[in-house]
DNA sequence: TGTACATCAGTGAACGCGCGTTCACTGATGTAC
DNA sequence: TGTACATCAGTGAACGCGCGTTCACTGATGTAC
């Protein structure tokens, strides 16, 4: 059947914002290209009409997610208290509970890292968050207190994530957001 | 053929270690059974000899990586500048190059919480290592200064394990070192 | 001391399954005449 | 206006492969007599 102009780019469109999804809840290994063409409706050899392969859709949906997260952010930082908006929002618990909407550094970006598939699109959204944090410190040492922020709140997530009692998580998540409010 | 007594919990424990290596090097969903067992100069059919299934395994691997883990900080802890030598040596350039042998959080843990698999032996692992570092710190704050310090550094090994440019990585490493080194 | 037997860690072929990828095909639509 | 044809997004069977798991088997050793 033939279809509309921007049908196949829509089409396009529908699997990075899929992939980008899955690839953030559930791990860029863990997630099957049949799974995800099924889940749109679609068979999955039509794939291979819009990536050349896996690791094509793997660096695009990294960077939807990027773009995603830069559009979403910049509200935040156009606000009266950028930095603590910023990190109420992603210490929120919301943001634990839902890895596949959230920021992809702790989930795609350190999957591709452990295997030695580290793209240079993560260093740009890390470069990014940095300087974003950056602009909103006052003091001299802004640059090095950026770093221990974006790791606090990485690390923070990260732990909340892997622990299985949620009181722990809860705790976890709560405390890193005061101590980092503190600091802001 | 017929070992000698101790024998087969030698096989055991070869194959926890490897697991454990490997697991945290690679992750568990990258890693095989069948290369892990040709590995150690076995065949794979003789795996289930041992265990009951490969998540037994991940559980097994897992509380390995913490004792080891444990063991090998005890005599940090017992040093003269415990948190300083602590912080120093998780963010080393050796810790972030290893992962195979280095902290289960940002690797096994992350991933099987990731993958809706947390244990308890990852909330046992944090709470160690909370308590090691709360013992350090002084003031009525510790306990939460505590859960930002394990955040940061966590989150600043994943980060510099996660970005392709290693002079960003280096630069992460260093400066989440220091900062910390600040604090404590 | 010598022989028959039991043990059991490890062997390796086989199972069903899902993976990423390929490819000949379909069929509704737009275009050419 | 009506018909023949080209287009091409999507179809679905098939490919080789590695996965976790099962199982009948091997064969060196310890034990029993």
């Amino acid at each position: 059947m033939r279809y509309s102009d921007d049908h196949k780019a829509k089409t396009r469109q529908r699997i990075i914002e899929e992939a980008a999804h899955l690839f953030r809840r559930d791990g860029v290994g863990a997630t099957g290209l049949q799974p995800l063409m099924k889940t749109l409706g679609l068979t999955h050899g039509g794939f291979y009409a819009h990536f050349k392969s896996k690791d094509e859709l793997v660096e695009t949906a990294l960077a939807h997610s990027a773009e995603q997260l830069n559009s979403s952010t910049e509200h935040v930082f156009a606000s009266e208290a950028p930095l603590a908006t910023f990190i109420r929002s992603y210490l929120s618990t919301a943001h634990c509970a839902n890895p596949g909407e959230g920021c992809p550094l702790p989930t795609m970006s350190a999957e591709l890292g452990q295997r030695g598939q580290a793209s240079p699109v993560t260093d740009q959204i890390v470069r990014n968050r940095l300087a974003a944090i950056e602009a909103c410190l006052p003091g001299e040492n802004a640059a090095e207190e950026s770093i221990a922020m974006l790791s606090t709140m990485i690390g923070a997530l990260v732990l909340a994530r892997s622990v299985s009692d949620p009181e722990l998580s809860q705790r976890l998540l709560k405390t890193a957001r005061q101590q980092l409010l503190n600091q802001a």
